[in-house]
This record gives C-alpha cells, sequence and structure tokens, in this order.
DNA sequence: TGGGATTTGTTCGTATGTATC
DNA sequence: TGATACATACGAACAAATCCC
C-alpha cells in the first residue's frame, strides 16, 4: 500500500519494490499469475502503463515472467 | 455513423454516443442484442478493445448489460 | 451426446501523443 | 534535455459461456 507520488522516488519504483517483497514473502506460489496489470493498476489508481513499467522491473530481474493471455508468473527457481 | 479520428473526444467515447442514441432512440427491442463487438468493430474500422470500451462506458451507465457466450443487451427498465 | 461457431471476458504486448517536472 | 506519468488505440492470445446442428 501507500505510493507516495510527492517524494523523489519514481512511483514504478516504489510499485516494483511493493510487490517484489510480496513475491518474496511467498505471496504467488509458483503456478500462479501475479495481480493482473489492469487490477494493480486499480489498486493503486496508476496508469496500467506505469504498472508495466514496474513490473518491466522484476522481468528484468528475472523475478517474473509475463505470457501473453495469460499474465504474470513468478519465476520457478530449482 | 462518421466517427472523428482527429478532434479531441475520444473515439470510444463518440461510438458510445453513437450507440446511446441509437438505443434511445429504441432501435434494440428488449430480449435483442445489439450488434457484437467484432460487427461493430468492423463497421466502423475500430480495433475490438476500443469498442469493449465503448461499451463498458454504456454498461457503466446501466444501459446495457452484458452476456458472456451470448451478445450485449439493453437493459430492462419497468 | 458432442463438437464447432459465435460472443463476451480477461490478460499481456506494443505504440503514439501529451503534460509535467 | 531527459525522466516520469497519463490517456488513448491497436494487436494478440487465451478463457468461458452460449447457441445450434
Amino acid at each position: 500500500m501507500s505510493i507516495d507520488h510527492e517524494g523523489p522516488v519514481p512511483v514504478y519504483r516504489q510499485l516494483a519494490e511493493l510487490r517484489r517483497e510480496a513475491i518474496e514473502r511467498g505471496d504467488y506460489p509458483p503456478g500462479r499469475p501475479i495481480p493482473s496489470e489492469n487490477r494493480l493498476a486499480q489498486e493503486h489508481d496508476l496508469a496500467r502503463v506505469t504498472v508495466r513499467k514496474a513490473i518491466r522491473l522484476l522481468m528484468d530481474e528475472g523475478l517474473v515472467q509475463g505470457v501473453q493471455g495469460h499474465g504474470v508468473f513468478v519465476t520457478e527457481r530449482p
């Protein structure tokens, strides 16, 4: 929760951090998608492009993977 | 007809207005669906997502209701 | 009984333009 | 100048429900 629109940290970085924490907490078991982009946009009252920018960071880190028409899934790591 | 792609009014709002007028004219009697999303997209040469966005406005107004696998119907008002 | 076509619902992917700081 | 953020619009794929033969 609680994204600061005033501070120096970009919104998309704050959102990425929030999701990273949720993932590392184990909120999303492998095989289950994280909340959809539209869902996240709605919940945080953000534009979808901004949400995507946040998720893009997590993708670049290899933490999650997007699958068109399905969702974004936590990467399986053995 | 005639959607203006140049003006300041978004395409999806123009389309919503066109359908709203058609509905209020009584073009679609209760029990009959309005043209399908693909049909509207084809007629106006628009993407289906854009058509959906227009219909979504009418749904939010309570003017129509979507039925998955069936169609979009004018809401019955006694 | 079943399968295919139609239709709405959902999701990620991409691009452009605008405004602000 | 560049980064951030929003709105719009299109594309693509999949899911689910309904209808009809």
